[in-house]
DNA sequence: GGAGCGCTGTATCTTATGTTACGTATTTTG
DNA sequence: CAAAATACGTAACATAAGATACAGCGCTCC
C-alpha cells in the first residue's frame, strides 16, 4: 500500500520519461519543499520546463498542480503534528528499510562508545602538529579510506603522502621515514601480510603509527601508538568500513579546526592557485 | 535575538489589533502550514478578511505575501534538514559525544528516508545484470568512494573499471562505452566541471549513469538514470561523504546477494588463484 | 453625546501563476 | 533504415492569486 507521495513517486519513477524523472529526483532530493514552490521555481530547480512539471504531477494522479500541493501540505501537517512518527519512521519499524542501515547505525554508536573524546583529541593533535611528514596507507578494501583522509589532510598541511601502488614502491619510501613522522594505516580482516611487514619496519624506524582496524585488531596493533577499533559487522557478505570512515571524517574535522589559523591561509593560497 | 518567524510573531502579538491577532493565533496554532496556503485560505481559517492577513504580514516586516511564504519555507527547510535539533532536546546531546557523530547519524537516517527500497533494488539490479561494462569515477574527495565500490564489485563480476588519473585518460575511455554500459559517478559540491563534461559525453553515447551526489544535486543529475542524494552537512569545515559511503556499501551488499549463485563461484575461483 | 481616529471588510484591479495547444526533436519499432 | 509514436519545450491563454482603494463600523476621548 502506498501512503506517502514520496513512495508513490519512487514506485513509478521507473516508468517515467527522462524529464519527468529529473523532476521526481529533484523533488525527492529535498522533499517536500520543492513541491511547495511554484511550478516555475520547481521547473527551474529540476532544469526542465513547466509543462514537464505539470505532466509529472498529472502522471502521479493529480488533477492539477494545486491539488498536488494540497496533498503535500496535508502530508507535512501530519508529520509536523507527531514528530515521533518522523524520527521513528513506520517503515523502519516495519523492517522494510535496509537492515544494513540499522546495523551501520549500531556500529557507529558502538565504535564511538569505545572511543573517548580524549583519545580522538590526542590523535588529532598528533596529526596537527607538523613536526614531520604524514603517510597514509590501507589494505585492499580500506585503501580508499586512506586516500580519502589523505585528500583532505593534504589540503590543510604540507607533507602528506598517500602510499599507493605496489608493495615494493612504498617499501622503498621507508627510507624517508623517521621518528618525527606519522604513519596512518587502515587494516581490517583479512589482515594483509604485506601491511604488517611494512608496519613493523616503520615501527623499527621510530615512526608513530595510527591504526584504523576492526574490533578484532589487526596484528599491527602491536606496533601502533594509537589504535582505533571500528565495528564492521553488517548483514552482508562483506565487512563494513563505515564506522572507520566516520572516525576518519571526525579526525579530519578536528585536525582542520586545530590548524584553523595556519590552515585557513593555506586554503586561501590553494584557492588562488586555481 | 529573534531567529524564527514564530518568535517574531509572539514578540509582537501584543501590539496587534484584534483581527490581526486572530490571524497570528491561527498561524501559531498549526505552524507553519497555514502560512503556506493562499491568502484566501489563511483568511478563511482565521475568520478574517484577506486584507487583514496582508496587513498582518506587512506588520511582521515583509514587503509582500510571497516574501513571507519564502521565509517560512526556508525555515521549514532548515528544520527538515536537521531533525535532531527538534526531536532530541539539546540537553541530552550535552554529553561528551562528538557532534560529528550525531550529525552523521542524522544524515544517514535522512538519506535513507528519501531512498526507497525499490529504488535501491532497481539500482542494484542494474548493476547486477551484466549486459555491459561498469565504470566508476569520482570527484576530488569522492573518488575514494568510487574506488571502494569498484574494489568490491570487481570481485563479484568481470568488466568493472575504476577510472583514475588525469582527465585526458578517462576521456579516452569513452570510446569503449556504449548503451549497454553503466557509469557510476560520485560528485558533490563543489561540482567538478570536468566530471560534468565527461558525464554529458557518456550520456550522449547512451551510457546509463548512476549518480551519487548531495542534496543539492550535481548538474550531472540532468543526465543520470538514477540519482542518489545523500545528506552531507556536518559541523566541520568539510562536507561529509559518510551517507554516500553507506549507500554504496548497501548497494555492494545488494548486488552481491543478487549475484550470489554466479558470484560465489567467481569468489571461489579467485581464492584458488592466490 | 458628538467628533475624530483606527480597524476591518467589500469590491476592484493588476499581476503572475497554472494551463493548454502546437511544432520540433528524440526515441522506439517494424 | 524508415516511419510511427512519444516526449519535450516555446508561446499564447485563462484563471486565480495577491494588492489596493474606499466605505462602513466601532471605539475612544473630549
Amino acid at each position: 500500500m502506498i501512503s506517502s507521495i514520496a513512495e508513490l513517486i519512487s514506485d513509478r519513477i521507473g516508468t517515467m520519461p527522462a524529464g519527468e524523472r529529473r523532476a521526481a529526483q529533484t523533488l525527492i532530493a529535498n522533499y517536500p519543499l520543492t513541491g511547495l514552490k511554484t511550478v516555475a521555481e520547481f521547473s527551474a530547480a529540476a532544469g526542465v520546463s513547466s509543462p514537464t512539471i505539470l505532466r509529472f504531477v498529472a502522471r502521479l494522479g493529480f488533477q492539477n498542480y494545486p491539488e498536488f500541493q494540497s496533498a503535500l501540505q496535508d502530508e507535512l501537517a501530519a508529520q509536523l503534528q507527531s514528530p515521533a512518527s518522523r524520527t521513528l519512521d513506520p517503515s523502519s519499524a516495519g523492517g522494510a528499510v535496509s537492515p544494513m542501515l540499522e546495523a551501520t547505525l549500531d556500529n557507529l554508536r558502538e565504535t564511538f562508545r569505545h572511543l573517548s573524546d580524549k583519545q580522538l583529541a590526542d590523535i588529532a593533535a598528533r596529526l596537527a602538529e607538523r613536526r614531520g611528514k604524514t603517510f597514509l596507507i590501507g589494505g585492499r578494501f580500506t585503501d580508499p579510506l586512506a586516500r580519502y583522509m589523505a585528500a583532505h589532510l593534504a589540503i590543510i598541511q604540507p607533507e602528506v603522502y598517500h602510499l599507493a601502488g605496489q608493495e615494493s614502491i612504498w617499501r622503498d619510501r621507508l627510507i624517508d621515514m623517521g621518528k618525527r613522522d606519522v604513519l596512518v594505516i587502515f587494516d581490517i580482516r583479512r589482515y594483509q601480510e604485506s601491511l604488517v611487514r611494512f608496519a613493523e619496519k616503520a615501527h623499527q624506524r621510530g615512526v608513530q603509527i595510527i591504526l584504523f582496524t576492526d574490533q578484532w585488531l589487526s596484528p599491527i596493533a602491536r606496533f601502533a601508538r594509537h589504535v582505533i577499533a571500528g565495528r564492521t559487522a553488517v548483514p552482508s557478505a562483506w565487512d563494513s568500513s563505515a564506522a572507520l570512515f566516520v572516525v576518519a571524517e571526525t579526525l579530519i574535522g578536528a585536525v582542520t579546526r586545530q590548524l584553523e589559523a595556519a590552515g585557513a591561509k593555506r586554503i586561501r593560497d590553494l584557492e588562488s592557485l586555481r
